[in-house]
DNA sequence: CTAGGGATTGTCT
DNA sequence: GACAATCCCTAGG
């Protein structure tokens, strides 16, 4: 995948503008926050427990919870007992299975929730190493620019900017302010 | 044991 | 803009 040594919070930025494909459907990364050891909103603040074991093992396996008793979030385990979670894909590969897996062709990877529905994430890869299939990794080309706001949608450490975008991309969940 | 809440989204108004 | 869907952890009796 890649060669990198910091936590979360240098993970983050690092995952924009790479490529993440799921048994070959996936896109450019446009949308993370990050989620550090010592954090209150992390899962891993009040220590290990069955749900986020994923995050106290080896640093780049996927960390996949259910959000809302619904939803899956896909996050990438760093060094540090935190985690990245991945907000919004720029669709690029397997554009119709995505759309058979959505219902539509609105959103497709726009949201954390959407964005494992279409790729086919679930707790079943909760745990699975990510330098190995279905999972693919590509380098990103140049330099992207990157923007960085409050993390959405948690109650604890609101002020932390920890929610990194690519600038002006269309398929962020939500505008940076 | 029970009650409450959350890193969300789709649908209806 | 409001609300339901519904799993897993946490807090408290």
């Amino acid at each position: 995948m890649i060669e990198f040594d910091g936590d979360a919070l240098a993970l983050a930025p690092r995952l924009i503008g790479m490529t993440l494909l799921v048994d070959g459907v996936g896109g450019l990364i446009v949308e993370t926050e990050a989620y550090l050891r010592g954090d209150p909103a992390s899962h891993s603040f009040p220590g290990p427990t069955p749900r986020n074991a994923a995050m106290f093992g080896p640093p780049f396996h996927a960390y996949v919870y259910r959000s809302y008793g619904l939803h899956w979030c896909f996050n990438v385990v760093a060094q540090d007992q935190g985690a990245v979670l991945i907000r919004a894909l720029a669709p690029l590969a397997g554009l119709e299975r995505m759309a058979a897996r959505r219902g539509g062709t609105t959103g497709l990877c726009t949201g954390p929730g959407r964005l494992t529905q279409a790729l086919a994430i679930t707790g079943a890869l909760d745990g699975a190493p990510l330098d190995r299939p279905p999972f693919d990794w590509r380098e990103r080309e140049g330099t992207p620019d990157i923007v960085n706001g409050p993390r959405i949608g948690i109650t604890k450490a609101m002020d932390e900017p920890w929610r990194f975008g690519l600038r002006g991309s269309p398929f962020l969940s939500r505008r940076f302010a």
